[in-house]
DNA sequence: CGACTGTATTACCCGCGAGTAGGTTTTCCT
DNA sequence: AGGAAAACCTACTCGCGGGTAATACAGTCG
């Protein structure tokens, strides 16, 4: 009774699946590269899902309609499938760089443009595995690969906050410190983040920089009223 | 050659081991609660350092000299490992919330007393258990526990938050999506921090309060002139 | 039509690791 | 001393799941 983990369809049974190029059409068509993405959508969503070591090459076959050996006509390996599901999770990112580099605007506000996009690529499908791709799950070369990718993020996030302080948009600030507080706020959306929610993965990010970019303590007029609060009555009820 | 998981001794040999109850002399002992204590803070570490999955039983006996029924002498079973590695690392967040409850500094105080406890609890040898202890790796019982114990932290935070709010201490904003922000950056610390780094996580959690209280727009003086900041010269060199 | 290529399947192998049965040694108690 | 209980070990079982060998079928092209 306990099926937290193996979807019952595990061993042997290949159920119907979602929006899938096989479905139930058996038509054995020459679209490689579609049907290779497919299968790496489907293991991301199940990754999201249940987790990298608690899902099957079988559920994920399962999920597309098909066998265990089609999943790995299209991919060479687990690893490599998570591998993939990384990469396509960290390109919008690495896209948001790219984009935002030729912007006029303070460095504020170009690193606001970036964590929204941060945001909303973490709440993606692919936003677990890029995330939680845990170096300990793959060979040292895909490991390698998965820091420089991570550490070129970090370092974007830094160089934005650097140019901030220097042009006087961002509080003077430890970048290192400041970028992992960030960062971590982003990522996290992906433990918690399930679609079909009523904010949108950019609608969370946006949410977000606000809070980062205005702090927690007021501004102006109401900030020297909360420095002497009125005293307040301990143990409040309930 | 490829030993990213399964560290040397899985199978058969059990080394010798760093502090442990047991270690070379062959004391028999009766005193359960330290060596039950010593089992959880070794799965904790392993747990840490390899992932709860890339972790076997045999591996936690290895660093303790034992052998792996002697773990399951201490306890039931792998997810009961895990179970406990959490309730460990929440406990002091837990106590942090108490002893915030009865000073009679304003909400923002408060606030900020408890995320740097929580900082400091990310961090400890529990904090990855805690952080990341997926309700999908454990049975429904334990994983409701889990959940129920989670949101009481979130929603303690939460009226902090609003506390803060009502009393001018904080910013007016959504209490919901700025727990999550304020928690996510905590929680991510489990990811990338190792002991023997060079802060400590209090100091951490201390330097993300103070990103977090301040926020990234300039405050006072310098926030007029960072509104119009000088044009940037596009694309700068390196 | 028949051979060839690409696609998918059935039916397997096999190792790892969770968990256990049952025996052995040590310590405690009377 | 001697027996019971506690602590620990050797030596297993067993299922899950990653991965593969061999095969069947479907289109395509000569």
């Amino acid at each position: 009774m306990n099926n937290r983990r193996a979807s019952p369809s595990a061993a042997g049974r290949y159920p119907a699946a979602g929006g899938s190029p096989w479905r139930a059409s058996r038509e054995r068509r020459r679209d490689r590269e579609v049907k290779r993405e497919a299968v790496i959508r489907a293991a991301a969503r199940a990754f999201n899902r249940k987790g990298y070591h608690n899902t099957s090459l079988d559920d994920i076959a399962a999920q597309l309609a098909v066998t265990k050996p089609t999943v790995y006509y299209y991919v060479s390996n687990k690893e490599q499938l998570l591998f993939q599901c990384f990469l396509a999770g960290v390109e919008p990112i690495r896209a948001a760089f790219r984009d935002v580099r030729d912007l006029r605007t303070c460095a504020r506000e170009r690193l606001s443009a970036v964590l929204r996009h941060y945001g909303a690529a973490v709440a993606s499908e692919f936003g677990w595995c890029m995330v939680r791709a845990e170096d300990q799950d793959l060979p040292p070369a895909m490991s390698r690969h998965i820091k420089a990718l991570k550490s070129e993020i970090d370092q974007g996030i830094r160089r934005l906050i650097r140019e901030g302080v220097q042009d006087g948009s961002i509080q003077p600030c430890d970048p290192k410190m400041t970028a992992f507080a960030l960062a971590g706020a982003l990522n996290w959306i992906a433990h918690w983040y399930r679609e079909n929610q009523s904010l949108t993965g950019a609608e969370i990010a946006a949410a977000f920089v606000t809070v980062f970019e205005g702090g927690l303590r007021p501004r102006s007029a109401a900030e020297s009223a909360a420095r002497t609060p009125a005293r307040r009555r301990v143990r409040v009820a309930r």
